[in-house]
DNA sequence: TAAACGCGGAGTCATATAGTCTGCGTTACC
DNA sequence: GGTAACGCAGACTATATGACTCCGCGTTTA
């Protein structure tokens, strides 16, 4: 948990639309369109999703990704972990039992225990991670919700469906070869 | 506050020392060797203490830095945000703004206040930040004083004079030319 | 006057982030 | 049964940042 990424930010992002997609598995290559973001970097984002047990991956040509439980029961907290890993916020390099006067052979007292500092950022980083664990897809998808006029959802689905349908007509990688 | 590097580790180490010295100055060359850090990289941190009010530098042979107020008075926090700057926790790309459905003018509502994922990262920021303002260097400089035998303040002291005491005769760079 | 200080800027080296570009195996549809 | 849409994995690049180092200047004290 070193510092959020954007990695956090598009994978959140990417997950309150699964959730509010009922069940229907999304690509990450429409997600990533849909949003305005890489499709290839989105590509590396939901493999950690799915080894942390977020998501579920189906193969082949109508699949996608789709939550692997409630957004309920999907914390903030455990998203963050499965893209950052276990980085802590600070990492101590135990410098105390590096002092001078010690010679070479550090008294037990020095280094047994945490270090005060140390102790103090473990805490902190704590405090931060209880927030987190304290939020839920589900408190977000409401937020968004509450803000979002219902029209808004039909045009998504309707987004969705045309890019879903418009792979049969032409639609390769250039959209269009002009007259 | 992207990440709590060593900087601080250092800087807050050193701050006890400055703390139990009694207003007495410390050079910031003796406190990294004492603490076995760089003294190169420890003069880039010492600045930075000072335009945050938490250390006042004197210059000159005989000076060095001591604190500009009481070790209670020095929360953790201001600390690190003076080695640190202001970086935020999480830096939100706006990228709800960017949805394909908006076309190249996103509505006002999608844009309106903070991103609600946005703002749990503040949230969790902020407790972080509370965390580290409930402690300061006086609690800090207690524990350690619990932890140390009182034998090991004199030592250091003893060091501390005649590291100073020595800069007279020889020890320039080269500490002993063998024989 | 020289050595011990603080102060500032430029430069180096390694790592991490953000992002790209392949290719491979699977699956649905015509 | 072929092709295109999927997920999945790995190699690759570019830029930024962290952790230093080096050098030189102004100040102060012995
Ligand atoms: S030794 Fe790492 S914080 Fe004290
Ligand atoms: S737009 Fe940045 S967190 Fe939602």
């Amino acid at each position: 948990m070193a510092h959020l990424t954007v990695s956090v930010e598009y994978a959140i992002h990417c997950l309150l639309w699964l959730a509010g997609s009922a069940g229907a598995p999304l690509s990450s290559r429409d997600l990533a369109e849909l949003q305005g973001i890489s499709q290839s970097f989105l590509a590396k984002i939901f493999p950690k999703l799915e080894k942390a047990g977020i998501v579920v991956g189906s193969e082949g040509v109508r699949g996608g990704y789709r939550l692997a439980r409630a957004p309920a029961e999907i914390s903030v907290l455990q998203i963050v972990d499965a893209i950052e890993g276990d980085k802590p916020l600070f990492d101590c390099q135990e410098i105390r039992d590096r002092c001078a006067v010690f010679g070479d052979a550090p008294p037990v007292w020095a280094t047994a225990g945490v270090c005060a500092i140390h102790a103090v950022m473990l805490k902190a980083e704590q405090a931060m991670r209880d927030e987190l664990a304290a939020h839920t897809l589900a408190d977000l998808a409401v937020t968004f919700a509450g803000k979002a006029p219902p029209e808004f959802i039909l045009q998504v689905q309707d987004w969705m469906t045309e890019r879903a349908g418009a792979r049969k007509p032409g639609r390769q990688s250039k959209p269009e070869p002009p007259s």
